[in-house]
DNA sequence: AGAATCATGGATAAATTCTATCCACGAATT
DNA sequence: AATTCGTGGATAGAATTTATCCATGATTCT
């Protein structure tokens, strides 16, 4: 069991945006500098967050995303779901009806026990997920040492953000 | 996000394990056949079981592998590290620190929040398959159309099941 | 209007992980 | 002593993940 490491670009990315000033937008470009990885892979993500309304997009020169809706109507397993997918990570197989000598299909009718605990216990997972939300990250902030606090990544944003035009 | 098949195999080869009589044995060949695998890829997580102390082998002719402590004492969650492994599934890069203009790493004492915040879904997540025990499990049964109740796997079982010697 | 910039989407290649098998070895029982 | 079994290593094949490039179409700035 792993997740891919498209999620943790994912919700960086997303954290990341959650700290631009109100309008202004983040370059597909800008931020696959940021993770190291080329523009065309990270779009792969952004787009699948675009899609899910999570982010949204501004085309032309100076445009970029930005936040699709507020950062406290975003979670994290919202980030998750849409750039891993909505399949469960346990998926039965239905080992019991088979083998060399399965009982009928009719014995089968209840569903599998083992698959119903593994789908409860993803289940609690995501729903820990779902009680995070981008605002909360956001809050996350670090400290310098002169005794502020300044923004993740901010050093970054400041220099890529693209304020909105008046 | 995907759990890999062998846990499968591993859970259901466990609960067969525990519907045996006291004492009696399955081979790996035979709950290799069962889910249509070979010997040699089934135990691969037979063994990791066995290492896990989950299961106990019986060497020799008519030897094979039965439960290494009682039903009520594996869980869920045993299977599933000793199969998978103990790393988590989200693995901190700290992409905080990298990219183009990080800044320094003595602003980053503190654990990422968007890390503490996965690892703590996971928490949960294994919490719940800890409740699970493999006697919960062996509990689960199968009612047949005659009004009797069978355990699953129960037909192939009879012919496989290695009895004691006395 | 024209050119530059950007997101979209498809095709594609490399790397990693998972799945699966075979073979040689040692241990225990019949 | 021979058979049967588990142990462990080495090794392919399949599938998924990761990553990149390129062509296309839409939008905005000049």
């Amino acid at each position: 069991m792993k997740l891919s490491d498209g999620v943790e670009q994912a919700i960086h990315s997303v954290t990341m945006l959650a700290g631009l000033e109100t309008g202004a937008v983040l370059s597909a470009s800008s931020l696959a500098e940021f993770h190291g990885v080329s523009t065309s892979y990270l779009l792969k993500h952004l787009q699948a967050l675009s899609a899910a309304g999570i982010l949204a997009t501004v085309p032309g020169p100076k445009g970029g995303y930005r936040l699709g809706r507020q950062p406290g109507a975003i979670t994290l397993l919202d980030i998750v779901l849409a750039v891993e997918g909505p399949a469960p990570a346990f998926r039965c197989n239905e080992i019991r009806q088979r083998g060399p000598n399965p009982l009928p299909a009719r014995y089968f009718k209840a569903p599998c026990g083992i698959n119903a605990a593994m789908l409860k216990a993803e289940k609690a997972y995501r729903a820990e997920l779902a009680r995070v939300t981008v605002a909360a990250l956001k809050a996350d902030l670090v400290e310098t040492d002169d005794g502020g606090i300044i923004a993740r990544g901010c050093a970054f944003l400041e220099h890529h953000q693209r304020k909105p035009a008046r």
